[in-house]
DNA sequence: AGCGCGTTTTGAACGCGTTCATAATTGTTC
DNA sequence: GAACAATTATGAACGCGTTCAAAACGCGCT
């Protein structure tokens, strides 16, 4: 019996049809854009009626979400292999880690618009800060808190168990920058996470100053009413 | 010739048909919630055909910025009292000022969430950084400018220019922020305030010393690219 | 083969935002 | 006041996301 290391074949004829349906989106929203891509295209494109998408995907949101899911499971090769590529400390490695995501989304920053327009809303179930989405942002963190380990910074004990999880959000504003700069190449982007990384490695580092304990106690309280408690 | 100081009386029939419509379609969104309201509906209350409130108003999105253009018009009074009644430092003056917009926003959280929508796109119409938005935020902008003047704390003057716009900003993120708080009295967008308007207030301090000037000059290179340049 | 039953598929129909051809109203000019 | 243009108002119709009742299909069973 044959098989490829490749996205997992389809057992049976419905989770066939599931695919062509999301393939057919995926192909519509990269070429026509997501507004423009309309249930009853990608449905004709998949050869399939109008009602059989939904009976597979309850809405146009949900074909976002399992778009945001199979991203997930596909970045994550990419990103074992940039962070393994780079040897640098904490700022280089958030930069790499945080381009990988990048480079992977770029064909599809329509998509991803539609999948942050709700914003930060927890209660949306789009939205990466939504409780039917804790899987894949847990697979997310875990990265950071990865490359905290060894990073030639010693992270001050109170701020550790957080960091993860603020590095984190830092690279959802540079996603949320992202999605809506239309400058060359998106290079304002590019800088924003270049400068952000350096900011974020300066202040780990001044963090393990004893003077600043008062400000970062204020600052963790902050973490946590941000993190719901 | 009778003159109130209120909200300005209707000049010609047109202009009242314009205020009908708008009210009625704040009030149903208050009382039905934004996605509930429909145009229909709007315009049944507001007593003229569904077309009518399209010619005032070419989109329902068009309805939302009148409802921001207004809101900022109302809030300046609101403020200016707020301020005024204020004699604490830059901190409580920050949170006194960003309290009384969440106080005047409170019913229509629903409308600013639909005004928040498309994030922080420049390019969409909505969205408070959009270029014909512009006016608001100047306006907006100078409150900040305002409270930093005899503030208690000398910003260093590379920073000074960029404050009131970083101000600003943090506004924006405590409303965001607060569209989709769901705790009681929106209670942790309260704590978020308080404790990002006491972090700000002690790096601004922190700031003066001579040792930051590295970080404070990458700060600011994040800052500019921000604000496009 | 025929029957029963769950799964899959269909396409018409609904509600919404929006557009548009058309009508009613108002304003202007003689 | 009549004639004409501009402004304002109408409601049917369109395209979209979505729902739904009904059909087609697959499959074990006798």
């Amino acid at each position: 019996m044959f098989k490829t290391h490749a996205p997992a074949p389809p057992a049976n004829k419905a989770e066939a049809t599931e695919r062509k349906i999301l393939d057919a989106a995926l192909e519509m929203f990269r070429t026509e854009g997501f507004e423009e891509a309309t249930m009853r295209d990608i449905a004709a494109r998949a050869g399939v009626a109008t009602g059989a998408a939904y009976y597979y995907y309850p809405s146009k949101d949900a074909i976002v979400l399992a778009f945001y899911q199979r991203s997930c499971v596909e970045m994550q090769p990419r990103i074992e292999e940039a962070i393994a590529a780079e040897t640098g400390g904490l700022e280089n490695r958030l930069r790499t880690l945080i381009n990988a995501k990048l480079e992977y989304f770029a064909p599809y920053r329509g998509v991803l618009r539609a999948l942050l327009k709700n914003g930060a809303d927890p209660s949306h179930p789009l939205s990466p800060f939504a409780e039917n989405n804790k899987p894949i942002r847990d697979i997310d963190v875990a990265w950071f808190r990865k490359i905290l380990i060894n990073c030639g910074i010693r992270v001050p004990k109170d701020l550790e168990a957080h960091m993860p999880e603020v590095l984190w959000m830092f690279q959802m504003g540079v996603i949320y920058f992202w999605i809506s700069d239309n400058s060359r190449g998106q290079q304002r982007t590019a800088r924003l996470l270049v400068l952000g990384a350096k900011i974020i490695a300066t202040l780990l580092r001044i963090a393990g100053l004893p003077l600043t304990r008062p400000v970062r106690k204020v600052a963790i309280e902050l973490i946590e009413t941000v993190k719901d408690s």
